[in-house]
Formats: structure tokens, sequence, C-alpha cells
RNA sequence: GGCGCCGUGGCCAAGUGGUAAGGCAGAGGACUGCAAAUCCUCGAUCGUCGGUUCGAUUCCGACCGGCGCCUCCA
């Protein structure tokens, strides 16, 4: 097989091929910078990441595009409001955004261009739609683009454009529209977009940009007329991105988008997350309860088409999951490699848990398959090294090691744990000192003090392992998951 | 009302027209001073009722239940 994805304007998985062979331009929706982003929009923004990863995985050349709203209703209220500038009232909210997004450990995209950034390239845009008759201008000095004059309209959607119509006032005195259905390219300038400094000049007045339009433009300007993917929550589809195919294939001529990708919403316990039920966790809302390779496991743990339901004891056992993850990794890292050890069989075993990995991958980003491929791996390499008196060959261990590498290279959860188990030198030795006299307490069979410091170390996160080659210690949890749950 | 999704063991979640991956939790066992880690063993007639079929959890229909979009919310 080879990549598929469900493309939401077929509604069926079709082959991914690129525009140009070996090269994908991808547009994301990114996040309207008014407010911290919560779980919910990290589902969709994870996801992008897998996807960024599995196409670099694959191979292919990647310029992988993710906006940043920052000219919005809201963010224009809420910015007048505190007496700030879009740009001012927008900054932290970009900074936190990325923030998250390396603590859920995305990938720094290729761009994120900035709605304020293509203020000229917008105005340009409308003007083209104003030649070509797709759009046209109101007594105040707003823009709206006309429907009917893009027969396509709603087919993304899957919606009847007649049955928009609400009601029989076609033309509405509150907007002045054409159509009553007929979308804002522009918006005219008010008082609190001035205030906002949200506000440019334009043939048609002082005025700012509508949301779908800075989708179009930048997606555009900054991947070209036909975008491979283009990315979004399930809740963009209509109207949002029914209204940048009309806009931007209206004024190109060019099919938009070759494939859409839409990500399920998250439910969080159960429900739907609302502010009034108080369940829009934070990034560092979640990371006080637990760590972020487990956050990123749960995410990952349905594929993204599917419901996922986001509950702490789901968390939890995201946690434990990664930790057996880990503890995978350390066996194989401290089991000894003899030239002459026989065979283990781990690395037949590692070539078809790649296979099956990919396999699932290629089917829509199936990360659940993809997850169950490596963790049978993990169990029957365990197994195999259970047998392996000792030692094990450097086949095996090289072929296993890379197996875990190369999936995690994907599924970027390994590597998160990793991060956040870090630990320096004077730590180290503090710990090992602690362990070193556990050892010598045990030798004297005095087990209460060992047990005593065993249970010392278990408050700190830090688990003990006899083994008959000494005693090991882990980190059961990253230091961000400082209060997980024992 | 329009469009669409889902209902798989305690929880989460894959999957296939021929009797069901994986994770977490649980029970028993091996190992251990005790643990931890690891391994072995154990558990589901796949919402209900019909239909198609040699055979359906998988296809069709109805019903019940849950959910999403149709409000510039990922």
């Amino acid at each position: 097989m080879s990549l598929h994805l469900h493309d939401t304007l077929t509604r069926s998985l079709r082959r991914f091929t690129p525009l140009r062979p070996g090269r994908v331009g991808i547009y994301g929706c990114g996040p309207t910078v008014y407010g911290r982003a919560h779980i919910g929009n990290f589902r969709a923004f994870v996801v992008y990441d897998l996807l960024h990863r599995y196409l670099e995985w694959l191979g292919y050349e990647v310029r992988f595009v993710v906006n940043l709203t920052d000219v919005d209703d809201r963010i224009v209220e809420l910015a007048a409001e505190t007496g700030q500038s879009i740009r001012e009232f927008a900054a932290p909210h970009v900074r936190s955004f990325l923030a998250d997004a390396d603590t859920l450990g995305m990938r720094p995209f290729d761009s994120h261009p900035r709605a304020t950034e293509y203020v000229p390239e917008m105005t340009a845009f409308v003007s083209r739609l104003v030649e070509r008759g797709l759009a046209y201008a109101t007594s105040d000095g707003s823009v709206y683009f006309r429907i009917s004059g893009f027969p396509e309209y709603g087919r993304l959607s899957r919606i009847d454009p007649d049955a928009l119509r609400p009601g029989e006032r076609v033309a509405d005195d509150k907007y002045e529209k054409d159509d009553i259905r007929d979308f804002a390219l522009w918006k005219a300038a008010r008082p609190e977009d001035e205030y906002a400094d949200a506000a440019w000049e334009s043939p048609w007045g002082r005025g700012r940009p509508g949301w779908h339009l800075e989708c179009s433009v930048m997606a555009l300007s900054e991947i070209g007329d036909t975008v491979d993917i283009h990315l979004g929550g399930e809740d963009l589809v209509f109207p949002h991105h029914e209204d940048e195919i009309a806009q931007s294939e209206g004024a190109t001529g060019e099919t938009f988008a070759r494939h859409w990708v839409h990500v399920k919403h998250l439910l969080v316990e159960g429900r739907k997350m609302s502010k009034s039920l108080g369940n829009t966790y934070t990034v560092p809302q979640l990371t006080e309860r637990s760590e972020p390779a487990a956050i990123r496991h749960l995410l990952l743990s349905a594929q993204y088409r599917s419901e996922l339901n986001f509950t702490f004891g789901g968390l939890e056992a995201s946690r434990r999951a990664v930790q057996r993850l880990l503890d995978f990794r350390d066996r194989l890292a401290r089991t000894p490699t003899r030239p002459a050890a026989p065979p283990a069989g781990i690395e037949g075993l590692a070539g078809e848990a790649l296979a099956r990995f990919r396999e699932a991958m290629d089917d829509d980003l199936n990360t659940a398959g993809a997850l169950a491929a490596l963790f049978v791996f993990v169990k029957e390499a365990n197994t195999a090294l259970d047998g392996a008196a000792g030692a094990i060959s450097e086949g095996d261990r090289e072929s296993a090691e890379a197996a875990l590498a190369s999936m995690d290279e994907v599924l970027g959860v390994l590597e998160l744990a990793l991060a956040g188990r870090e630990v320096d030198e004077p730590e180290r030795e503090r710990i090992e000192v602690l362990v070193a006299k556990r050892d010598l307490a045990r030798s004297r069979r005095d087990f209460a003090q060992a047990d005593a410091i065993r249970d010392q170390l278990a408050g700190e996160g830090i688990v003990l392992e006899d083994s008959p080659d000494g005693t090991r210690w882990k980190h059961a949890r990253s230091r961000a998951g400082s209060t997980a749950a024992r």
C-alpha cells in the first residue's frame, strides 16, 4: 500500500500523490491567537505534526505551513477592551501556542504566516475577485464574495446553497449583501478596529480582512495556487473551507487543494469541551497532572477521524504505556552483544513490526494500528530477550534499536519521554549514592532500611529494579509530570 | 429540519464475510528478601431486532442510545 488519506471532498480514501513528485506543500489552519489553545485544539495540531513527520519519514520534501490568525472579531474586541493593538494583544498567545506545541513534541513547521503580514496580498486578491465579478463592494466599504458566481459552492460540505437561504428577505439591511449567503472578504473598519490598530487602507476604504480570505491568501502566497493537502478541524469544513475553495478557485481558476483532511473533535471525559463545563484543559494544566509524552500518546491512541475521549484515566494509562516503551528501550540498551551470540530472531521481528507500522500509517494515519505494531514488537522482542542467554547479536540489537527509533520518529512519544527524564550529574550522583547505600543494607539483609530508601526515592518518582546484575533506577515519570498519580 | 459520525471485554481502541490487534486495569503462575521489570496463562458470541449469505461483528434495513457540523469553535 502507499499512503492513502481520507479526502473530505470525495468522502473517500484516496491515494496521496503530490502535484510535484517527491515534494509536498501543505497548509493547515492554525490557531486564532486570542487565548491559550486547549487540548482539543492540540489534537488537531498533533495530527498535523504526525502527518508532517510521516511524510518526511516516507522521504518527501515537505513544506508545511500553519498560519496564525491574528486578525479576527474576537481579537479586535479583546484587544480594544484592554487598550492594546491586536499585535500586542496577540503576542503572548503566539508565544504560548509555540511553547505548548514544543511541549507536545511538535516539530517546528516551516512557516507560521500571520494574517497581519499579508494584508497587501489580501487586498490585491480581493481586487482580483472584484475584477472577475465574483466580489462586490457595498456602500459602507465592505466587500463580499458572490456565491451565485461560483456554481461549485457547497461541494466540500455537501450543503445545498439554495437551502442556505434563510427566510425571504434577500436584502438584509444590516449587511446590504446582494445575497444573504454571500460572505465577507473585506470588512469596513469600525471604530474599535482603529483603536486596536486593526485597519488598513484598501481600494474600498479602511478595513480589515475577513477570516476566510486570510487563509486563502496565505496558502496561495506561501505554497502556490494548489496545495497538496489542506488540513483543519472538522468544524472548519463549513463555512471556512467551503469559502476558501470558492475564493481561491474563483481567483486562480486552479484546484485549490488536492486533498482535504479534517480532524475530528475531541471529547473530554465523555463530553464536548466547553467553557461552561470547565473542561477546556490547556497544556500546562495537563502537564501538572501527567507528562507530555503521555498526553501525546493519548492524542495518538485513536485514529484522527474517530472520536477520541480524553480522560484523566486514559492519561494515566497512556503514561504507563509510554513507560513500557521506555523500559524496553533501556533493556535493549543494556543487553550485551556478542558476535557469536545465536540470533534471537529479533531482527526479523523488527522488520515485521516496521512493515505493519507502515501499513497502518499508510491506511489514513491509523495510529491505533501503528501503536499496536509497536507494542507487539515490544512484547515479542521481550520474549526473545528472555530466551536469549545473557547476550544477543549485534544485528539483533541494532535492528531493534533502529526499528524503535524509526517508529518513534513518526510518533514522537519516546523522544518526549526521554527529554523529560534527563538528569544532571549532581542529581545522578545523589541517587546513586542512595542506591549504593540501599545495596549495602540489602547485603546485610537489613530490609527495613533498604525499603525505606526505596520508598524515599519512589516518593520522588524514582523506581528501583533489583536484578542479578545489580540495582537499576529510573524515572517513572518526567519532571513535567511531577505530581502524576502513583 | 439538512448533512454526517459512532456504539467492539472494566476503561481506551484497531480490525476482518469464515468465529476478534494493541494499551491500561484485574486474576493466577514463573522470577524476587519483598518489590519493580519481564514472560506465561485466563476473560468479549463485537447496541437491539430483522434481512442477504453456506456463513456477518464485518453488507442491507429498522429501531434504541451517544455525538458532531449547519452560529468566524481545532
